[in-house]
DNA sequence: TATTTCTGTCATATTTCTGTCATATTGGGG
DNA sequence: CCCCAATATGACAGAAATATGACAGAAATA
């Protein structure tokens, strides 16, 4: 199904950086990974290029001179016409303020340098399918669980549940991020946004909120603790 | 606990270029950097060597006479064993075609010709930087056993396996440090971190604890003891 | 505004982990 | 083959991490 030759419009990325060398190695793994490229050389002239040619994904460069990535990302984040298109942050800096600061800021993921072409685009392609099923609000099942997000509804055999909002969006959260784990400050980042300043006992409360909530027909295995390290949603229950 | 004076393999960096003056150049800037460099002059002879020896990185001239190094990229990508082997293109054309046709076919850098040695240098380590980052968080799998740092996940044939953190650490400690032996003391900073202050026994008793642990299908042999010495975790599972 | 629901925090209960010790077992040199 | 030192094992109590229930203020809803 995905290998299969079909009239896929091309998806647009817009590179913005400042050194025409990284625009040029960008491009061209993305250009020889099948994408339509759009440059930019600063954030002037990105952001009008978003405007006219509504591009799929941006990829941004975190340091630039002037208006910095990050500030466009803002900027872009801030208005309704272009707030939902995803951007990918790139920086040199592998500090963490910075990733927590663009993630906060609305990036949807985040590429320290350097990064292979490979890395690049499996990232791209991963941000895109995720935008993708997103946009298609598509229900994600697990066991008997239904997680509608256009209906904004989870149900667990036919059976409604009822979830408050911070619940609904760390089932969210987990059901997109499966098979990983997560530490309570990735979980608050991630489900609370970055600029929260909470005890991090708060994420156990909610997890157990959670838990209770979907615990019917032992869905609640699902969300498993990883001690000294965090939780994890896994589809393969572990007997912990 | 990084810095500390380590018995560090060198890299292995496979050179594969026709030109004998290019290797000695390449070779004379590499081997002053620290590496160790193996030579190939041509593409058969570079795929038995890297069969052979398993570098850590090859540095592939675009132009040879008969198989090409692009041929020989490819080859290399699509067999498993080698597949993720990092490669850098050296290329005198600085024609888009040859960089698109090798980053396509999954070179981790390119460099064109000429370039200076310092930069070459510089850009081997990037790319041997990056391999090792990514590394970190892939699965390491050594017979049944199957171990995921980003699902921070152990299992046998499928089953998960539940360890405790300091069990956790001490396995990942093994997989990425095989066929070597190490003292308690070593042990100790390694995984505990090298300011604690505890009796050398108790590696013995979490060695243990990890042996039962993972002893499933006679898992627990590769956690090998030498008397006298320490500890050594080896694929080759010794009847000793 | 009254009412209901939601949230974050706390105190407490429970579970799991860890380092140490006492004792058993093992391996090798003499 | 015996003895000694090194290693393995089982048990245990304190420590650390997590789960739970309750509650009061905040936020949403009526």
């Amino acid at each position: 199904m995905n290998d299969k030759v079909e009239i896929m419009p091309k998806h647009r990325i817009l590179i913005v950086d400042d050194e025409a060398a990284i625009r040029d190695m960008l491009s061209l793994a993305l250009e020889s990974a099948g994408f339509n490229v759009l440059l930019a050389e600063n954030a002037q002239l990105a952001h009008a290029a978003i405007i006219d040619h509504q591009p799929d994904l941006v990829l941004l460069d975190w340091m630039m001179p002037g208006t910095t990535g990050l500030e466009l990302l803002r900027r872009l984040k801030r208005d309704d016409l272009t707030a939902k298109i995803p951007i990918i942050m790139l920086t040199a800096k592998a500090e963490e303020d910075s990733k927590i600061a663009g993630l906060d800021a609305g990036a949807d993921d985040y590429i320290p340098k350097p990064f292979s072409p490979r890395e690049l685009v499996s990232r791209v392609n991963a941000v895109l399918r995720r935008i993708g099923r997103e946009a298609l609000q598509e229900p994600i099942t697990i066991g008997e669980l239904v997680f509608d997000p256009l209906g904004h509804r989870v149900s667990i055999a036919g059976e409604s549940i009822n979830l408050a909002p911070t619940e609904f969006r760390l089932l969210q959260f987990f059901l997109t991020h499966q098979e990983r784990v997560y530490s309570r400050g990735q979980i608050l980042d991630y489900v609370w946004g970055g600029n929260v300043y909470l005890d991090e006992r708060t994420v156990d409360v909610h997890i157990r909120r959670l838990r209770k909530a979907i615990s019917v027909a032992g869905h609640d295995n699902y969300v498993q603790t990883v001690r000294g390290a965090g939780y994890r949603f896994s589809g393969q229950i572990s007997n912990n």
